[in-house]
DNA sequence: TTCAATTTGTTCGTATGTATC
DNA sequence: GGATACATACGAACAAATTGA
């Protein structure tokens, strides 16, 4: 267990990473702290004495506790001069290991380290994760952000980094508030083209699969309605069904039960080819076959596409390329060469999981 | 005027360099100091803090306080730096991403950070990676050796951690020349297992698929041929198919040929999960089916044992358990708590490419 | 310049928790 | 298990430096 100096400590530090206590102005006084905390003041002083330690405030008698920096200047963390944080939702997922994959090598090749970390898109891990970066004071990060589509409570870490000169760049998804330059594929035209291929295969009623606490289930839902314009189409939202990280597991009971009831539905465009194996496995619970009964598409072009009894059509995803795309681009900016934005183009894959329908 | 705890702190550090106190052994209790010196016991703390810092003591609780001689060694690398270094092999593929998460989780959880390196199994690769590790100054390492059963040009750096008290540890093999600890999965035992299976299930002439430039490959084949020791059967090297790194795209090729000569041999253990499903699509292209032509067993329960059309009998692999092992393992170790090796045993899985046969 | 208020520094006392031998 | 030794936490008092009225 935490011993109550260390909470107050970590709270304090918290504080001081997200510019709530900024570098050169002082902390609230003792009796404060004491107050706030409601704890004696020599707990206090502890707390205060391991960030002092730690290089993360100075005390001035008759003054006050100020907020030093001195911690990145320190030989304490590592020679941050060519460090890169990466920061991703998960590691050992799905197209995960491939962008890494793809940062990792582009970094070694040019003499840069990789110091990784995870959030298992949870916003606490977030924030712990951040934390860590800035305190072992890396030279540039790449994120892929955590939650994108949901307020994220973490945005004063990120402008803690760009008050600090250090480059920040988000892969996959970004957080709309922040304005940072962001690495991504362009989502709202993967959505678009997997919906206009199942209309080109005749297919007239259709159904989506999204996952909307991040900003591609909201793109991608986007391509699907704006394909639905172009037809001239309607779409039924009865036919939108939506879910987020912590309500994944039970997505298909509840599809099952609507599919059911739904029976002009003749294809599915899913999130991702992991929902759409998913998907296919659901169906085949219940009798139902792909693609002779229901065309699905996926969506990354991920080793699941091909994994799976049947082989999913699905659209592209540069993987490695976008992890390579990051590191040069941070790189760069490390070197103060700030370049744009860069948007990958999917492109559609043809499998076996769409068939075409002739009326 | 000097205050109390620093006139405390003069006298014992005076005593500590007329060797009054030696290095290593224990100084008064605070109980004690309090009366010598007729103060509270929090003066005698504040004294005893000064001198922990300074680095003339060490604090142990429920033993005593120390007499250290870091402070002679300062700036050094004996800083408190939470940085562990971790080069594997590869980072993508197959059971590697989970190893890594493993790490990550269980290092995150504890504060400290990860600097991720990856060797594509090339010495080359490795040295860098290794130049990379002293030079950002990591605090521990764990290493997945590159080519663990070749002549490995790299010694000379992990002796260099050794020399700079940086602890090391290895997974999933080691360099037998050298004395580091290990966590590994007993694979002698893994291609015991594998071969006695077969043998259970009827099987009387087996084949082996084994990556002989790494120390998995030879000890699984060392358990292959105790299986066939303990059976008193005779095995025919040519029934032994190995390959490398460099030639692992060939050996389908080569093995077609002789699998076609070798009428008699009806079961074929496999290095691993990727190699047993390689040789599944090597023989459907010969016209041959997995059970029913060939039994064949994998390793290491990877996705890909249940990825593919068949699913795989292999052999159980600790993947997370590993890699979170491993980190706890490496954080004792920086805190100077040394622990033995660590052997997980493997256990048989039992899915669909292997057929009993009676005669 | 002085003075009072504020803030950290030093020192005492006491009680309870927890690791080690 | 009991004694020892360090760890955490509470409370109180006065000292010393700074700040601003």
């Amino acid at each position: 267990m935490k011993t109550k100096y260390q909470v107050i400590a970590d709270e304090i530090r918290s504080k001081i990473l997200s510019n709530e206590f900024v570098v050169g102005k002082v902390i609230p006084p003792e009796l404060q702290l004491q107050k706030d905390y409601g704890v004696s003041r020599h707990t206090v002083r502890e707390a205060i004495a391991l960030l002092v330690n730690e290089g993360f405030l100075r005390k001035e008698k008759g003054s006050g506790t100020y907020v030093d920096d001195s911690y990145q200047r320190r030989g304490d963390g590592v020679s941050s001069s060519k460090t890169i944080g990466v920061i991703t939702t998960y590691l050992s997922d799905y197209i995960f290991p491939s962008i890494i994959r793809g940062i990792e090598q582009k970094l070694r090749e040019n003499g840069y380290s990789l110091l990784l970390a995870s959030t298992n898109n949870d916003v606490d891990q977030e924030r712990a994760c951040l934390e860590q970066m800035l305190s072992q004071g890396v030279s540039g990060l790449i994120v892929e952000p955590t939650k994108s589509n949901q307020y994220n409570p973490n945005l004063a870490y990120y402008l803690s980094f760009k008050e600090r000169g250090i480059p920040v760049v988000m892969i996959n998804a970004y957080y709309e508030e922040l304005s940072v330059p962001f690495i991504c594929v362009n989502d709202t035209k993967a959505g678009y083209l997997a919906t206009k291929h199942l209309f080109e295969q005749g297919h007239q009623h259709l159904a989506l699969i999204t996952k909307i606490d991040d900003l591609q289930g909201k793109y991608r839902m986007k391509g699907f309605i704006k394909a639905h314009e172009e037809m001239r189409t309607n779409f039924d939202p009865k036919n939108v069904y939506t879910y987020t990280t912590e309500t994944k597991a039970q997505v298909f009971e509840t599809l099952r039960e609507k599919l059911a009831r739904e029976q002009e539905v003749t294809g599915i465009v899913c999130y991702n080819d992991e929902v759409a194996q998913g998907l296919i496995q659901a169906l085949a619970a219940m009798g139902k076959r792909v693609p002779e009964d229901y065309s699905v598409i996926g969506n990354d072009d991920s080793f699941l596409s091909t994994a799976g009894s049947v082989k999913l059509t699905t659209l592209s995803h540069p993987k490695e390329e976008l992890g390579e795309a990051a590191a040069e681009w941070i790189m760069l900016a490390v070197q103060q060469e700030m370049t744009g934005n860069k948007i990958f183009e999917p492109e559609l894959i043809i499998r076996d999981s769409v068939k075409r329908i002739t009326n």
